[in-house]
DNA sequence: TTGAAAGCGCTAACAG
DNA sequence: CTGTTAGCGCTTTCAA
């Protein structure tokens, strides 16, 4: 690939269709690019000549007059982390994909690791390759976040971002954790649960700080030993429910931050010989099926809607003149058996 | 998005550059892109006006004249299939990015579902847009391989594809699944196991067949009754393994086609009450840590370096001129407590 | 070793 | 409504 393809070669030009159409290159960049006001029967021929050559657009041709791009750089930083452990990106990234190949928008894939990436990004945004951002921040002090801002492109980010509210000068698609949160205690209060624990997801993120928010904005009272740290892993889940039960093993519910941890405390509860829902009543958030689907009991969940949180990313992004606003979406309790 | 970021304005130009160093755009554009032959004061002065500048070059005005596009499009077809169930893209994404960004080369993703996007695909392909694609084809029936290698455009495969040997025009990457199998029922047989099962994988996809494969070539006497299939999930290698437990109650071992559906086989020999590995041994494929270690017992395994695979993907690609060749990377078993 | 000049393929005024 | 024209920013001969 330090040549041009050979195979590819002599691909046609406008001016080839122009030529073989019998009208002007300016008639059929017209016509390609959807012009109205051109006559019909010219339009015919002009499209006649597209088909027949094959002909399809240099971008970077038109990048260079128009300065636009037609491509959105998606961010994904630390992927360690999460990415590999759970399918909200990739949900996420399909919904993305959806909204822009509808536009004919390239997707550009940009994943980090670490400081030198960091700096990588930002002059690659800056750069004035793409014409946005699309950025998930996964850590309350990711410095990526700033960076971008900096780099002086369009951008919308996946998950409320860790700053202070009205800091923000790019809007985010989210959706509503802490509401869902709330209507997950609540459901497990209105069950008659009085001892409700809470396994939250990684404290540095700011969907488990929501969630967590949520679990106390209905039980201010509860006390902390009813909290117990988690990270969004099967693992973590296991090892929170270890301790909550270790320390109150009065424990009637549980609220993990997300199914993947409420299927990790699942395994201890059953491990411990104790019946779902009957002697602990659990309910999870995400309602990733295949997961809450499985477990036995299934569970009880709280439903974000994540292929539909990446279309709207695009979508915002795309919409100069539309609403720049941030969005955050509804939740719903999904009730399956745990709770 | 309908116009140009006029944040982001005014990047300077070769031309700027070369004002500021006192040179002909020509010097610039030599030193910007490492030509030997420029009198090292020049390249001096040239560097400090492109750092005080802050120049980046316009990639499209470079790819109109260099007929090159530094951009590589990934595509991963049908992704509801097994990207989310299953780290293993995420991975391999992993590596492909870590190649082609130290290389300074655009990631186009191209993810695709049904036939419309096929041709879209193809078309996208055959457009010139990139110079080259990764292609992960999932399903031994999928038309987009056919598709992609007549669109011209010079590819490697990430998995072997699923035609005939000798068929293939391009290279492609992947681990020896057949040998690893090997390892892995030679390892159970070597323990003294004597009826050994195996829960495969999706059988549309060629890792499977060969995993598959490798199990017959050590045990070609097995009966049919020790083989069911499952799907690479562990919900499939739970059903899988009440199959075998209802047909063979006397299974002391079983290979599994991959970590999570092994996950799933031990979940239900704990509900039967069955001891691991005492009773019944288990191996599976692909040593996916964050399941392998959390597994109980811990998972033996066959691993491969997936993330390594992705790199080499990129290389192979990027390598013109060098070993077209395609390459199959070694496994290793891993001991752990299953087996 | 350096510079001048000629486009790459396309869009966007501006005329007609 | 259609054509003419002038570049977009860069690389690459070709001369000097």
């Amino acid at each position: 690939m330090t040549e041009p393809p050979t195979s590819a070669a002599a691909r046609p030009t406008l001016e080839a269709v122009a030529a073989r159409a019998g009208v002007s290159r300016a008639t059929v960049s017209r016509v390609v690019n959807g012009d109205t006001g051109v006559r019909e029967a010219l339009a015919e021929k002009v499209r006649h000549a597209v088909d027949e050559l094959g002909y399809v657009p240099n971008r970077a041709a038109r990048s260079l007059v128009t300065r636009r791009h037609d491509a959105v750089a998606v961010v994904i930083a630390e992927p360690e982390t999460r990415v590999f452990a759970d399918p909200f990106f990739a949900l996420q990234l399909r919904g993305i994909s959806k909204e822009l190949t509808s536009r004919d928008i390239q997707l550009v894939l940009l994943l980090t690791e670490g400081r030198d990436d960091h700096e990588r990004v930002g002059r690659y945004l800056s750069g004035g390759h793409v014409d946005g951002a699309l950025v998930f921040s996964l850590h309350l002090d990711d410095p990526l976040p700033g960076i971008i801002q900096g780099a002086g492109v369009p951008t919308v980010f996946g998950g409320r971002p860790g700053w202070p509210d009205g800091t923000a000068t790019s809007p985010y698609v989210d959706c509503d954790n802490r509401g869902g949160a709330r209507a997950a205690v609540r459901h497990l209060v209105s069950l008659g649960r009085t001892r409700v624990a809470h396994i939250t997801g990684a404290l540095d993120q700011t969907s488990a700080v929501d969630r967590l928010d949520g679990f106390r904005d209905v039980l201010p009272e509860a006390d902390d030993a009813y909290v117990a740290e988690g990270d969004f892993t099967p693992a973590g889940g296991e090892r929170a429910m270890r301790e909550l039960l270790d320390r109150c093993p009065d424990v009637d519910a549980v609220f993990a931050a997300n199914d993947l941890s409420a299927s990790g405390a699942l395994r201890v509860l059953h491990e411990r010989g104790m019946r779902v829902p009957e002697d602990v009543a659990v309910v999870g958030f995400d309602d990733m099926v295949p997961v809450a689907e499985q477990t036995s009991p299934p569970l009880t969940t709280v439903r974000q809607d994540i292929e539909e949180m990446g279309r709207l990313m695009a979508r915002i992004l795309l919409s100069r003149g539309g609403p720049e606003e941030s969005v955050v979406l509804p939740t719903e309790l999904v009730r399956r058996g745990s709770a």
